[in-house]
DNA sequence: TTGCAAGAATTGTAGCTACAATATCTTTAC
DNA sequence: GTAAAGATATTGTAGCTACAATTCTTGCAA
């Protein structure tokens, strides 16, 4: 079908070549792209004062508070350490509190009514932000990058990665 | 053809619906899937005692040395900042040097012979790393995945992004 | 009941990232 | 020849990220 030749040479990257193998490094084009699109974001967010980093977990908050740490970092597939941290600037700013929670080693994270005014008023430009995104990229580009995405996500969120020798 | 609603609903991302409209938030996809796959490329780096993003850095300024660091952050696509700082732990661990360039005002930078060995040990780990995603997504996906990736890149690096209002 | 494993969050350490401001040097215009 | 404009890199500041180790708490088992 594909030629004697086909299964010995690398092909780049194509959908219509479902036997392509990949070019290049996945983790330096991701970095990539995500530095780029953060940019974007966050150029588009700085009139509300909030970064998207914070923007996302500031959302994430008020649809699920009241919330522990320990299941934000789960639902944002990030190092519990890492959410501690990101936490951080939100209380700061008065968006967010850390209480007590049921247990005596948990919290109770919530959103102020300054957190969730922040957060209406950022929506805004995260709108804004997206809709250009979309624009420069065109917007079957973005629904299958989205799709592509989603679908890494969920391949990889199955086993918890024992491997690496 | 989809009805007389069609053009009035959102649809879910689909690459076979051409009319979608994205779903969700671009830059958030992005930074956990680019999270999820460099923790991956660090597990396997490990080994080399290197990390990805410094495998990175490393492996373009062997392939353009002599550079002056403005170049290796366009080529990266990274802050002329970050570069800066991101030579640092290269210097420190002895695998680069940066020396005076042409012009008293820029510099060139170097590999050193403990640099490119270290970049021959990680290519190796780095080689695994990227067949095991292969593996964990399918090398269609992966396939599909850069190709859209590379292709986001260059269309948002067409224009230096003056908007945002 | 007491001691130990498991659960949950934080801290220590290290590195990545970018914007604004700055420092230094070069070129151009007058 | 000098001052303004441009080029190049770095520093100040702030935040994101994760691994390893630690602290504190709870539950279970001997």
């Amino acid at each position: 079908m594909l030629g004697p030749m086909s299964s010995f040479v690398s092909h780049a990257a194509s959908p219509a070549n479902p036997s392509a193998v990949p070019v290049g490094c996945s983790s330096l084009k991701l970095r990539q792209l995500s530095r780029r699109v953060s940019q974007h974001f966050d150029r588009y967010l700085a009139a509300a004062g909030i970064k998207t980093t914070q923007y996302s977990l500031l959302s994430t908050i008020i649809k699920c508070e009241p919330a522990r740490p320990g299941d934000l970092a789960l639902w944002l597939d990030m190092d519990a350490s890492t959410l501690t941290r990101n936490l951080q600037p939100l209380v700061a700013h008065g968006w967010v509190t850390v209480g007590p929670g049921e247990d005596r080693r948990s919290r109770r994270v919530m959103a102020t009514a300054a957190g969730r005014a922040k957060r209406a008023q950022a929506q805004r430009d995260w709108k804004r932000a997206q809709l250009a995104l979309n624009e420069r990229l065109g917007s079957d580009t973005v629904c299958s990058l989205h799709a592509l995405l989603d679908g890494c996500l969920e391949r990889l969120g199955a086993s918890p990665e024992s491997d690496a020798r």
